[in-house]
DNA sequence: TTTGATGCAAATGTTTTGCATGCAA
DNA sequence: TTGCATGCAAAACATTTGCATCAAA
């Protein structure tokens, strides 16, 4: 049988996801490890990525325009992404689960869940809005 | 000043997602455009489909774990994807925009709106394991 | 020892782009 | 004519994978 031995890049990169609440891709990923791991392989991000999301340690955000990003925090949780500056904050509010029910009631198949993520603009793209009318 | 010229391969790419309701990948529109205007390349077909997305005339679907989707049909609607088959159905529902407020209560930011799609299984996918569990 | 994990590089799949030519207006 | 759109091929980009080697158990 298959078992799992222990990893230090692994362990870096578990670690750094679990510390930081920017929800990095796997290029920032691989730049914050390599101060760890100045050895560490872009490959070897991507197969760790891969396996943290398998084992349900991390959460894979395919909410982007681009590439996918990463969160440690596995809760269950929504997501905000700024239209302006394209940053991920996390959102604190209820499961909706509510809408898996309206999305069913016309529905000939069996609906499990949703994925939904929210836009619009941060608050700091927000105030920077704000100050370039006043200077017009 | 920029003018748009008429395009034999952009209509036909325009009826055929007006035309289906299969949400194809780039490629299968590729390949259904090719039945009418045999020597269109991959890249026309791109390109005019970022075209259309971006005049408003199609939308871009991103729910999937591969490719873009494209949907002619521009009325706002929800997506239902198979987790079984991959397959994208239209859902039939009104628009659930009260979330949008339930996301913006404790944020600090500005919500403007939600993209939300539906998985589980099909109707047909849910028949055939129905079959299968009966013969097993 | 055994075998999973790594680093490296090559390969993959999707999408974009440069450029000479074609075609709409 | 003008210049947008095309076909083709090369490039860009994110991600995966093959393979020899390393290291955990």
């Amino acid at each position: 049988m298959k078992t799992v031995k222990y990893s230090r890049q692994r362990e870096a990169i578990k670690n750094y996801l679990m510390s930081t609440k920017e929800h990095p891709t796997a290029e920032m990923v691989y730049e914050a490890i390599r101060e760890v791991c100045p050895n560490i392989s872009l490959g070897t991000v991507y197969r760790n990525l891969t396996f943290l999301v398998e084992h349900g340690e991390i959460i894979r955000l395919r909410c982007g325009e681009d590439s996918d990003r990463f969160d440690g925090n596995t809760t269950r949780h929504y997501h905000f992404i700024c239209r302006t500056c394209g940053c991920v904050k996390d959102l604190v509010m209820l499961p909706i689960d509510h809408i898996d029910a309206i999305a069913g009631e016309h529905f000939d198949g069996n609906i499990e869940g949703h994925y939904a993520y929210f836009y619009g603009t941060c608050a700091q793209c927000a105030a920077k809005e704000t100050q370039t009318e006043e200077a017009g």
